[in-house]
Parts: C-alpha cells; sequence; structure tokens
DNA sequence: CTGTTAGCGCGTTCAC
DNA sequence: GTGAACGCGCTAACAG
C-alpha cells in the first residue's frame, strides 16, 4: 500500500501543499473552486493525515485513554463495561478520535499509565472511571495537567468534572418499591467498601432503612455466603439488594438450596440488569442503566473537556427498576 | 507540567542530541561514560519519548490494534474477552507498545477500521479475532500490508499468520470422555455457524458421534430452546455439549424445569469456564483455557510478525476439560 | 482574497 | 562523537 502525503496531492493538483492543507482542514485561505479540486484529489488518492504528524505539529494526538483497574475478583462488571465501551466509542468515531485502551491490575498500575500516555503524549484526555474514598487519580491528573472526566461522582475533592448517575436516589427509589410491596426487613449485599459509589448506596440504604449494609469484594461467593448468613439469621430480611448482577445470581442459588422460595419467602433485586438476570428462575428484578448511552454522553463530554468548551458535572439520567419474578407483592 | 525534549537534555548534558538519542535507545556510537551520564540526566528530568515524533521519524507507532465485532447477541465472550485483553497487554507493557481497541457491530465495521488505522498510521500491526468461514479479512489486510496475526485458525487461506488452539482435538477429547462414562446419545449446541472454530467443533463433534450440531446465535434464549427440543425428543441426548458458558447455563436451568436431574439424567458440558459455571447446581463441567497466557503469547507473536522476525503459526496448548457437578459416571 | 514560501515540532539517522 | 536533513502536516508571515 502506498502512502500518501499531502506533498503528493499537492503535486498531482498542482498546488502548493499548504494550499492542500487549508482546503482538507474546511480553512479560509483558498478559493471554492481550487478546494474542491484539491479535495476531489484527496479523496482519490484515498488520503488520510498521518496521525503522529498532526500530533507533532499540533497538540492534539486525536486519542483518548482508559484504564480499567480490575482487581481479579471484580467481574461483575464486564457486561456493563462492555456496553460502556462501545458507547463511548459509537461517540468518538464521530470525531476520528481513538480509543487506548489498558487493564491494569491496581489504582498504583492505572496511575502509571496515565503518567506514561501524557508523557509520551499518547492521549489528549482519559476517561477515569469507579471513582474511590480518598482518590488519587483527581489529584495525579489535575497535577499533571491531563484532561479527565470522572464517570461516576461527583468527584468529592471537585477537582475533576464529572459525569454521574444519581446512586443515591436509585437506591432510595428501590428500598421505596420494596416498602410498597409490604416489605419491613430489607438488606443490602454492597460492593468493594471503598468505591464512591457503594458509599453512596450504603448511605441512602442505611438512611432509608436503618438497617446496616454490608460490604463484599462483589464475587459470587462472597453474594452467596453473605445471603446463607442473612437468611439464616433469626430474624431474615424479606427482601436482599445486591450491588451486582453475579452477587444476585448466587443469592437465588443459595436461597434455593436453604429450601426459600422467591420471591414468596425473599425477593431479591440486582442492581445492574445483564443477560445473567434473565438466566435464573425465576428472573431476576434489575435495576436497568443506559450503559451504552451513558458512555456515548461521557465521551461526548470529555472532549468538550479536552476543547476546553466545558467543566464541572453533569447528572446523566437516573437508572430505573425492572420489575421481574424474583421481587413480588407480599400482602 | 513541562515538557522534556531530547533538546534539552543534550543542553543540560553538554552534548549533541544525537548522541543523547543514541544513549537513550542504547546504541552505539557514544562512550560509556557519556552514555551513564546522559542516562541519568534523562532519568532525572524524567524524559519520556514523545510518541508522536518517533511514530513520524521511525516506521514505528509503538500500538498495535484490536477490533472486536459483536453482534449484540454474543454475549458470553465477555468474560473471555478481558481476560484475553488483559493477557495481551501484560505483553505489551514490556515492549511499551500501546493498544488501540474499538468495538464495532459487524466485519464491514472492522474492515474499515482497518482502513483507517493504517492509513491514519496509528498501528503497527493488529490482532484479529474470530477467523470466519470466507473471512475477508486475511485478504483485506494482506492488501493493505497491514501486519496482523489471526487469534484462532488456522487461515483457511494461508494468508495471515496465526495462533490457535486444537479445537478438533479439545471436542474430541470431550466426546471421548463423555463416551468413557457410558454415554452414547451425546449433543453439540454450537455457536454462530459462520465461525471457524464453530465448523472445526462441528466436524470433530460429528465424525466423533456420527450425530448432528445445531448452530446457535450463543444466546441464551437458544441454549434454553435447544436443550429443550433435545430433552423432549423421542430419544434424549444423555450429554449435551454447550459451545458457550451462557447457553449451558440456560441449558442447566431448562433441564430443571423438564424435571431432568443433573448429571442423572443428562450430563452438561460448557466449553469455555466462567465465573457463571460456579454458579449453577450443580456446578457446570467445563473446558478450561488459558486466557490470559494465550493474550499473552499472541500479542509476542504479534509483536514478532510487526518486526519481520516471524511468519506462519503456532499452536497454543490444548485446553483441558475440568470435571464438575454437571457430569458424572453412568452405569 | 488567493496562494506561496519558510520554519516548526521532536526524535532518528546518515554523512563527516 | 557532531551537524544537518528528514518525516508530515500545520501555521505564521508574506507576495500577487
Amino acid at each position: 500500500m502506498r502512502r500518501v502525503t499531502i506533498r503528493e496531492i499537492a503535486r498531482r493538483a498542482g498546488v502548493s501543499e499548504s494550499a492542500v492543507s487549508f482546503a482538507l482542514n474546511n480553512r479560509p485561505g483558498v478559493s471554492e473552486y481550487t478546494r474542491r479540486m484539491i479535495l476531489q484529489v484527496a479523496e482519490e488518492m484515498s488520503w488520510r493525515p498521518n496521525s503522529a504528524a498532526r500530533a507533532l505539529g499540533g497538540s492534539r494526538t486525536g486519542a483518548v485513554g482508559l484504564v480499567l483497574a480490575r482487581p481479579a475478583e471484580t467481574l461483575g462488571v464486564e457486561s456493563f463495561f462492555l456496553r460502556l465501551v462501545s458507547g463511548i466509542q459509537s461517540a468518538l468515531s464521530t470525531s476520528a478520535t481513538a480509543l487506548l485502551f489498558q487493564v491494569v491490575a491496581d489504582v498504583a498500575a492505572e496511575a502509571e499509565v496515565y503518567r506514561r500516555w501524557w508523557a509520551e503524549r499518547r492521549v489528549d484526555g482519559v476517561l477515569v472511571v469507579d471513582p474511590r474514598i480518598d482518590d488519587p487519580r483527581p489529584n495525579l491528573l489535575s497535577t499533571l495537567g491531563l484532561p479527565a472526566l470522572l464517570i461516576g461522582g461527583p468527584d468529592p475533592t471537585g477537582t475533576l468534572p464529572s459525569i454521574w448517575a444519581d446512586d443515591t436516589r436509585a437506591m432510595t427509589a428501590i428500598v421505596e418499591h420494596l416498602r410498597s410491596q409490604g416489605h419491613q426487613r430489607i438488606a443490602h449485599v454492597a460492593g468493594l467498601a471503598d468505591l464512591l459509589h457503594t458509599r453512596h448506596r450504603i448511605e441512602a440504604f442505611e438512611a432509608a432503612t436503618g438497617a446496616a449494609s454490608v460490604t463484599t469484594d462483589y464475587s459470587d461467593e462472597a453474594g452467596g455466603r453473605v445471603t446463607r448468613e442473612l437468611l439464616t439469621a433469626a430474624e431474615p430480611p424479606t427482601a436482599i439488594v445486591y450491588d451486582n448482577d453475579i452477587m444476585a445470581v448466587a443469592g437465588i442459588g443459595t436461597a434455593a438450596e436453604l429450601g426459600r422460595a422467591v420471591p414468596a419467602d425473599v425477593s431479591l433485586v440486582a442492581w445492574d440488569d445483564s443477560p445473567l438476570c434473565r438466566l435464573t428462575h425465576p428472573m431476576l428484578t434489575a435495576l436497568v442503566r443506559d450503559t451504552f448511552g451513558f458512555g456515548q454522553r461521557a465521551a461526548h463530554r470529555l472532549l468538550e473537556v479536552v476543547d476546553g468548551t466545558a467543566t464541572g458535572d453533569v447528572e446523566d439520567e437516573m437508572p430505573h427498576l425492572e420489575p421481574r419474578g424474583s421481587t413480588s407483592t407480599r400482602q
């Protein structure tokens, strides 16, 4: 495959390289006639800008980054994650921006990736997922000067702009829904204690019920174990809210083992919907989010942040509960 | 954040820019003493190469690409996929190579991404997953001249180098294992008909059993439906092999609905292991692959292909069966 | 207003 | 070990 440069287009079109550059970037300085002619030649030769040359001259690389710090045990997020990435890319593709993606073991490694990407000028900005309590990343990114958008939040330190959904109100809505079905004793099997959204959910849950949430590592094992503890206690809950789909699926299995009928004896709710929630019998009532759209909106916002045309937080739409067989009216 | 260039290092170290470049790249042309001195200065100033400048001068971008053409229904691959990507990156990180990642809807869009990446010189090579029957990608990539490694294969057209695991032998091993447990009637719920590995599995299955495989779209719905058809037939199978975890999980649910005991009435095997396979009761016997290691080896091999130091196919290790509760000895 | 020439960004490489 | 040219697109400054 021959490489096509602006120089060749200029030669072929019989004009200067700068004229070609102006025409290709839709900038003044060239007549309408010449522009059309140049564009046609470029089209015929199927020219594409060399991203390296562009990045070197201008200050844009045309790429943004996403790092997923993925402790081995956190498997429930996968489905959520691929939908999010799909949405992100659907938004990025309209501005021909590429996505640099990396999976690392922990936040320390994540920080190292940001440093490297920025030092090597590989990205124009990054999307930061899973904000944590006492999160070192906003401070790091702000110190580096690397434009970033926090997905989830808002940032407690007010350092990074963010896009977020209201987990607090979502949890309150779930509890109210269960209450309206007659549930008095509700339990909450939460996720990783140091995630910001976990704290939000816990605070909302405890405020609404007065009961204490239990934190876990999101694993199926934890979901099963905690469910067993809850259901074999003196006064077992009549409804359990799980912070992800995996734990809810494990929970429904454990309930069956213990001989508890779902939803007659105990109702179950999964925080995030996924195909898993439709594999169980009964199917799991789940909190549905428009994750693809969320990703789109996040990417769009990041591009604005990179351009400097946006700062501050945006609240995304609230997720809604999709009732299925695992919950039902109690009398 | 101040940007550090080779020019500054040269000034600070009192040498020429080329000397710095030689020293930083461990190339001859500079004395050991000077090299050390330069490296120390670079270290102090925490210099990092500007990837754009490097890409522009040399012919390497220091990035490789991976496109996932993900039809909405193919959800079972997610877990496999993240493990694969983790492995890929663990190998890439040792050579400071970045991964450009994109999720698209279909192979046509995937081809378009390859064209764009290559035209824009964004990648040095790509990893191609899910080879298909009559796959247009090897031909395209070869025409473009974009170095590529096929994950799965080998490429029937012999166009692209590949790394692959022997699905044929794996299927044969599964059938033999089931036979050794006394199973006479075995069924195979296969995946998408146009995937190459689906064909390999089907051919191996039909050669070993004489029975016909059924192709599906990998969905839980298909897994459940086909299981129901199989189990309510005149002579139901005593063992079923599913091409992914999702369908096997749906299958175990359907068996329960029909009142068939697993494994007493019917044994089930999932092709790919995942946490899902441990969420069922009984747990699913599954084919275990070292997906992380597979990704590592694939990335390593791609880098060799990019360097031109490798061509041809490599066979990766064969997956092994991990027996769990969903299969057992029949008499 | 239309178009050109010159020089920049930054690391690499080749001739000296 | 050095100086200078190069890769490719962008962008002042400048000429018609």
